[in-house]
RNA sequence: GCGGCAGUAGCUCAACCGGACAGAGCAGCGGUUUUCUAAACCGCUGGUUGGGGGUUCAAGUCCCUCCUGCCGCGCCA
């Protein structure tokens, strides 16, 4: 494996591992990060990364020659079309460790590695010692011809995470509050991390970690119990329980006698009381309904719906055995747990239970973990949450990684996946002209609006029903494709003139430049008799940078996956669909000339392969007309 | 006070844990259509990467320092 991918495992496993970072990733099993050491592989067999295929090749070459021995890592990485195809930058950092000269070092090692390349690659010395790679238009070819197929990338992709059970813990909103637009990135974040979990090999399951046991539910039965409109509830039974909150918060503000009597009926709902249990129930019902609704439209199905609720009899055990094994306190009322090596949490606390016993989301949190472990075999365990809960996750994983330890369970990889926060114009928080928070339902109406009024304008032709169809596909695809184009640990500016947008990194974009592949098939008429073994090598500028773009794709998806940062993956999407207007532009597919055709045809079919793939792993429905 | 994240072209964003002249899109200027969707493509203009030091063959990236903004930090999630 190339160092870009492992690289990550390796180096964040010798990194202070104190230093907090958004990507918080703990490495309990070394065993992992290096399952092919095989050095085997035949030269330039057609693996699905070609950029790996290089790395091991290169790597393999430099262990036979005495400057270089063991401890080289070639670093093959997809270079800048000026300069090749790959490049391999290792040598320079080698030469500096080591005291070499590193121009030397890379002439030796390229004239080695002419000597085995059997015409299937060019590589040259350059500037100081990096080292170039041009691969033979025959070579792109044969590797486009071996991947043709969604199935063929799957397969080429899937030993990135075989062999691993992911829990996928996003979305997770709170009962009796509607989803707002601070809720849309972890679903639209989590759902493309997912998608590309699986397509890597995992074994993935989506958790949709409810927020219904919080010590909200004290004010808002007790509102609902005095203030409740019925006619409000039947008609948007969301906004009457927000309502119904506020109400309650209100009261107990104006009134310490309100706040006692929300507080008895917060006990009486934990001790299980009937009435109580059975408006909680409804609640949760209703909620549930009013989420479903936004699920359905962004195609996000969840696996299990586990909410805080569900762990409110498996906390005891937690407390029990951190305190068994001295990991928690108790202080000034509360169970806490300090770290004493960590330079702010041995003061910070984590509050795992409260001092008036009841627990929290740390407690939960716990016992969610050890569910997952136990129940489901779970070794990695993703959160898609904002940034503002670092700390908070920063202490869970510290604390499961002793409890853990003490218990002698295996301990699983865990990751916070965090981001930031989507902002208006005015550079803050994204907020109505009222002030209030924007309610995600209506941001998704008013992009399939907005999406409407677009094809109406540029596509007045297509039926009704259909134009409806793609207005859906582009308006939810573009919001999302907003969301996950940028990177997602830091905050961005929503704009509809810039996320609806034909031009630039959008959705739209990519789905017309989608529409327009099928559009040559559909005109071409049937194309299933055109041997795809008949083209020749690639000759055209265009073709070529097309062609490479394409066997791209694998090293990619490691990128994205190994980062889990969906923007690398949009880059690249975009910049297929800008290569092939450039070939589309300059190449006639349509030519007499058989080989030629049948080549052009290949990168066609090619680019809509990895097109519909890519933006379908990002959880995006692409068109076949728009 | 402690800590996290950020500051890159007029605007919105990239830059693959140190690599080649910092790249796109929009905006601005100029081209391309009797030819497969011009919802496209090509070119030009635009940068002291917040400031200042340092480390080295090489720094937007690492270290120190200062400035600015957002966000956390004992019983909300």
């Amino acid at each position: 494996m190339s160092s870009l991918f492992f690289g990550n495992f390796n180096t964040a496993a010798g990194r202070d591992r104190w230093a907090s970072s958004c990507f918080h990733r703990h490495f309990p099993n070394s065993e992992l990060a290096l399952k092919d050491r095989v050095s085997s592989i035949a030269l330039m067999e057609i693996g699905f990364n070609m950029a790996e295929a290089l790395e091991r090749r290169f790597a393999a070459v430099a262990a036979e020659i005495e400057e270089f021995g063991e401890g080289f890592i070639p670093d093959v990485r997809p270079a800048d079309p000026r300069f090749g195809d790959f490049q391999a930058n290792g040598v320079l950092p080698f030469a500096k460790r080591t005291g070499r000269n590193p121009r030397n070092l890379a002439e030796i090692l390229v004239g080695r590695i002419k000597g085995s390349s059997a015409g299937r690659f060019d590589v040259t010395v350059a500037g100081p010692g990096f080292i170039n790679v041009t691969l033979r238009p025959a070579v792109l070819l044969e590797w486009l011809l071996a991947y043709g197929t969604e199935r063929d990338l799957r397969t080429g992709a899937s030993d990135l995470y075989r062999n691993r059970i992911v829990v996928v813990d996003y979305s997770s909103p709170n009962t009796a509050k509607q989803m707002h637009v601070a809720h849309v990135r972890s679903m639209v974040v989590g759902e493309a991390i997912s998608r590309l979990f699986e397509f890597a090999g995992a074994r993935v399951t989506r958790d949709n970690h409810i927020g219904d046991w919080g010590t909200q539910y004290g004010k808002l039965i007790y509102a609902y119990k005095n203030h409740l409109d019925q006619e409000a509830l039947k008609s948007d039974a969301l906004e009457e329980l927000e309502r119904l909150y506020k109400k309650g918060d209100a009261l107990c503000k104006e009134d310490p006698a309100h706040l006692e009597q929300a507080r008895a009926e917060l006990v009486k709902l934990q001790r299980g009381d009937p009435g109580n249990l059975k408006l909680w129930e409804e609640i949760k019902r209703l909620s549930e309904d009013a989420f479903e609704e936004i699920y359905g439209k962004l195609g996000i199905r969840f696996d299990f719906h586990l909410g805080e609720s569900f762990y409110r009899d498996k906390v005891d055990e937690v407390y029990a055995e951190l305190l068994e094994h001295g990991i928690a306190e108790e202080s000034e009322g509360a169970l806490v747990v300090f770290h004493p090596d960590h330079p702010r949490f041995r003061k910070q606390p984590f509050i795992i239970r409260k001092s008036d016993g009841a627990s929290n989301y740390a407690s939960t949190d716990l016992a969610t973990v050890l569910y997952r472990v136990r129940e489901w075999k779970a070794n990695k365990l993703v959160y898609v949450t904002d940034s503002r809960q670092q700390d908070h996750f920063q202490q869970l994983f510290l604390t499961v990684e002793r409890w853990f330890a003490a218990t002698a369970r295996p301990v699983p990889e865990l990751d916070h996946v965090c981001f930031g926060t989507i902002l208006g114009d005015d550079g803050k928080a994204i907020k109505t002209r009222s002030g209030d928070p924007v309610k995600l339902k209506d941001l998704l109406n008013e992009a399939e609006e907005r999406a409407r009024a677009i094809v109406q304008e540029k596509n007045p032709g297509l039926p009704d029903d259909e134009k409806d169809d793609i207005a859906r596909a582009i308006g939810i695809g573009a919001i999302r494709y907003a969301d996950l184009a940028q990177n997602r640990t830091s905050d961005y500016v929503f704009s509809w003139d810039k996320v609806l947008s034909f031009e630039g990194n959008t959705a739209p974009y990519l789905l017309y430049a989608v529409a327009r592949i099928h559009s040559i098939f559909t005109r071409m008429g049937d194309t299933a008799e055109i041997d795809e073994r008949q083209a020749t090598p690639f000759e055209t500028e265009q073709e070529q940078n097309l062609a490479r773009k394409l066997l791209d794709f694998a090293e990619v998806l490691k990128m994205t996956v190994g980062d889990l940062r969906p923007h690398v993956l949009c880059t690249y999407l975009y910049e297929l669909a800008g290569d092939f207007s450039g070939f589309y532009n300059a190449d006639k597919v349509l030519v007499d000339a058989a080989g030629t055709r049948a080549r052009r045809i290949l990168l066609c079919r090619r680019t809509l392969l990895v097109l519909e793939k890519g933006l379908h792993l990002l959880g995006i429905r692409t068109l076949k007309r728009m």
